[in-house]
DNA sequence: TGTATGACCCTGA
DNA sequence: CTCAGGGCCATAC
């Protein structure tokens, strides 16, 4: 198995470990994966994911607690969708990372610690 | 081998 | 608030 390979994984661990109701971001998933500024590898890791892992991959939008899909496509829609289903709520199309964001800040790690290898 | 393209992010103006 | 510029890097061609 490849190293790239085991990088996607502990991507797809750290995405599955959100909880529901809850949102990263994508930088956010790359620190905690040990990943230090690789965001990118983290969007790239959603797209090219099994669809058979089930991700909660609706839960990671970008730093600025927006959907990083165009606006008006099906697939910014679809996780708009199942974000309002989780009970995440927008405001001028941004989420509140201060409050839904719990895989954000140090202090929420008290609260919310991402599954161990 | 080089250029273009992203489900990105941060800083500074 | 927006915008540009730089960083980042796997993939596609």
């Amino acid at each position: 198995m490849s190293a790239e390979r085991q990088l996607l994984e502990r991507i797809w661990r750290e995405v599955a470990a959100i909880p529901r109701g809850c949102v990263a971001t994508y930088g956010g998933i790359a620190r905690r994966a040990g990943l230090g500024r690789r965001a990118r590898l983290v969007g790239y890791a959603l797209k090219v994911a099994p669809a058979a892992l089930r991700l909660p991959w609706h839960r990671v939008v970008n730093a600025r607690g927006a959907i990083s899909f165009p606006d008006g496509s099906a697939q910014h829609a679809l996780q708009h969708r199942r974000l309002l289903r989780e009970g995440v709520r927008f405001r001028a199309g941004r989420i509140d990372l201060g409050i839904y964001g719990s895989a954000e800040a140090d202090l929420d790690a008290l609260l919310w610690r991402p599954r161990p290898p």
